[in-house]
DNA sequence: TCTGGGGTCCTAGGACCC
DNA sequence: TCTGGGGTCCTAGGACCC
């Protein structure tokens, strides 16, 4: 049996924990540059806010006082999520955090007859230690164990348990195909016009057709749907490309603009790589104008990859390639809207050092060169990590404040990761 | 005025091999 | 009419996820 624990409305949550006066009120939490709503609390839902939905659009709930709405605080929805783990961990020794506000477990070590209370064991352990309130799925497959924590949410009980068959299927027979796990918005269409509304009735579909006139991956959630395991809980590796991508506060049409943020981002990525001990064979430099504009015509979107000389998590070096990639995309007079880094093929460091070897000789960097600055990134790292973000950074990043960076004007304090942030109990 | 960010996996098709 | 067969590897693009 699988267990897939959910969290509720989860940066909504997270709000709530240091706004308890926010507890019964709508409250939705904003993606990046205040854009679009990410997380809506339940009585935001009953407003009819949809996921997604521009902010612009419901502003006027907030001047009318029917809505508090926060930018979203990611250090503070990733310090709550790994405390939501680790908690999840003390439980079971097969997670896997399969995204920030949810994770998958084996109960291979829990008795059928106890399962249900161990759910409930779970999240209220959860709520208690965390704060943040989750619902519980379980049944024999992955996305049998999804289609029950839906039913949970639906129901609004904490746990939900597709154990028995009779009860597999009822919950099919009232689960909307496009709900299921792995069945995305082309699918529904096509699956809609064959004359299928229910998980129940794609779980009908001859699993051997579905591999021929679709592919191997509904093969298996029909698989799935039915009980058959095709996914095993499993704990993954290191990722394999690392994304830093933002949209501009402003449209900026200047190059100096546009290097400023590339680098950013780059060096935000490389950071990352650094943490992760990986290096990335490649690089991917995007930039685009809005899809939104009314002037079709001047809508520009383009990206490069370009490879490394051999793989690589060096800021330096990384800035170099990125800024090169740059110029060959950079087009003038477009009002560019967002810009993209994406460090690919991204490998285990351990791994990286034969290949430094064998192609040292085609290498424009001396391997003293890449030892000296290999060890000013660790001590840049080091710097930022105990005095803070930006206690040392590069100059291309830009010292002061840019038309392209995010507004994010509604963000709460990061009340668990600074020390100067704390709540304070009056 | 204003419309997010960060990931994974699979397939088809081309290059190349014997 | 006839012009082999069977592999592997890589990449771009498209689908999906939260």
């Amino acid at each position: 049996m699988f267990a897939l624990v959910d969290c509720n409305s989860f940066f909504v949550s997270c709000e709530r924990l240091f706004r308890p006066d926010l507890a019964d009120k709508p409250v939705v939490v904003l993606s990046n540059n205040d854009g679009v709503v990410v997380s809506r609390s339940k009585e935001a839902k009953l407003l009819g806010i949809k996921m997604g939905e521009p902010f612009f659009q419901i502003k006027q709930l907030v001047h009318q006082k029917r809505l508090t709405v926060f930018s979203s605080n990611f250090t503070l929805y990733s310090d709550l999520s790994r405390r939501v783990m680790q908690t999840l961990e003390n439980f079971c020794p097969n997670v896997e955090i399969y995204s920030i506000d949810e994770a998958f477990l084996n109960l291979f070590h829990i008795e059928i007859n106890d399962l249900n209370n161990f759910g409930h064991k779970i999240a209220a352990t959860i709520l208690r230690w965390t704060g943040i309130p989750v619902s519980v799925g379980i049944a024999p497959t992955k996305t049998l164990a999804k289609v029950a924590n839906e039913t949970a949410k639906k129901n609004e009980t904490i746990v939900c348990n597709l154990i028995e068959e009779s009860e597999r299927i009822k919950s099919l027979q009232k689960f909307d195909i496009g709900d299921v796990w792995g069945i995305g918005r082309k699918l529904v269409v096509a699956f809609r016009k064959l004359g299928l509304r229910t998980a129940y009735e794609l779980s009908q579909i001859d699993p051997l057709w579905m591999r021929k006139n679709y592919s191997v991956v509904q093969e298996k959630t029909v698989r799935e749907l039915c009980g058959e395991i095709c996914f095993e809980v499993d704990i993954p590796q290191s990722r394999r490309s690392i994304q830093v991508s933002r949209s501009f506060g402003e449209t900026t049409s200047r190059y100096n603009d546009l290097e400023e943020a590339v680098a950013t981002f780059a060096i935000r990525a490389a950071e990352k790589a650094r943490a992760d001990r990986t290096a990335a064979s490649a690089i991917y430099v995007h930039i685009n104008t809005s899809r939104f504009n009314s002037n079709k015509e001047n809508y520009y979107s383009n990206g490069i990859v370009i490879p490394f000389h051999k793989p690589t998590s060096n800021t330096i070096e990384i800035i170099a390639v990125a800024r090169d990639a740059l110029r060959k995309i950079f087009v003038k007079n477009k009002q560019y809207k967002k810009a993209t880094v994406i460090l690919l093929n991204l490998i285990d460091v351990k791994l990286a050092v034969p290949q430094k070897l064998l192609f040292e000789k085609n290498d424009s960097y001396s391997s003293e060169r890449r030892e000296l600055e290999n060890r000013i990134m660790n001590l840049v790292d080091e710097i930022n990590q105990k005095f803070g973000r930006r206690s040392i950074f590069w100059a291309v990043e830009g010292v002061q404040n840019s038309a392209w960076q995010a507004r994010r004007n509604m963000m709460s304090p990061c009340y668990t990761t600074n020390i100067s942030e704390l709540p304070i109990a009056h």
